[in-house]
DNA sequence: CCACTAAGACCCTCTTAGCGA
DNA sequence: TCGCTAAGAGGGTCTTAGTGG
């Protein structure tokens, strides 16, 4: 694994960005995710260095915790990855 | 596995609605995704039944051959998922 | 506390070999 | 040809146990 493709680089660095944004540690990321606490700062540290990659149940979950919509890992330019944060804040107003 | 969660579904049927979109049979997607002919039929199938989940660097090359952005097969609105096809065809446009 | 890692058990995916429409 | 599936082989992920900042 590690980084193979340009889309697991950018989902590693979304994430990170995410869970900066929400000043959270790996740790409490993992367990607010669901995430059994003795493994939780290990998984989510795999996550965002790329050595493994998620499953789509745990990336859902990570996102709603995040509070940005999934498809926001997958965007491959930041303009792309920007709109798709502008739409889901637009819906919370509505 | 099986579709345990709203993600995995809707990835199911975005796969499938742009595989059908581009007219492609489903070994037909796996070959122009770089898999090998003799399991191309059966990968693809899996994916879009919800039974195995595809890993990044697939679903990116899948992503790639149907003309959409990754982000799209991830969208959780049908809103969002058009907004996205929207972003990608004004930036063919530029 | 934090981010991060090695190693093996475990379990999901991939391949093989088929099915009926 | 098409979509689809069972079962075992194979390999990536998860857990355990731990390091250093």
């Amino acid at each position: 694994m590690t980084l193979q493709n340009k889309y697991q680089h950018l989902f590693c660095r979304r994430l990170k960005q995410a869970r900066l944004r929400k000043d959270l540690s790996q740790k409490q990321l993992g367990i607010a995710a669901g995430i059994d606490e003795f493994v939780a700062s290990t998984r989510i540290n795999r996550y965002e260095k790329g050595i493994h990659e998620v499953n789509l149940e745990t990336a859902g979950k990570l996102a709603e915790v995040l509070g940005v919509p999934l498809a926001y890992f997958y965007a491959e330019s930041d303009g792309l990855a920007q709109l798709i944060l502008d739409y889901a804040h637009s819906q919370i107003d509505k």
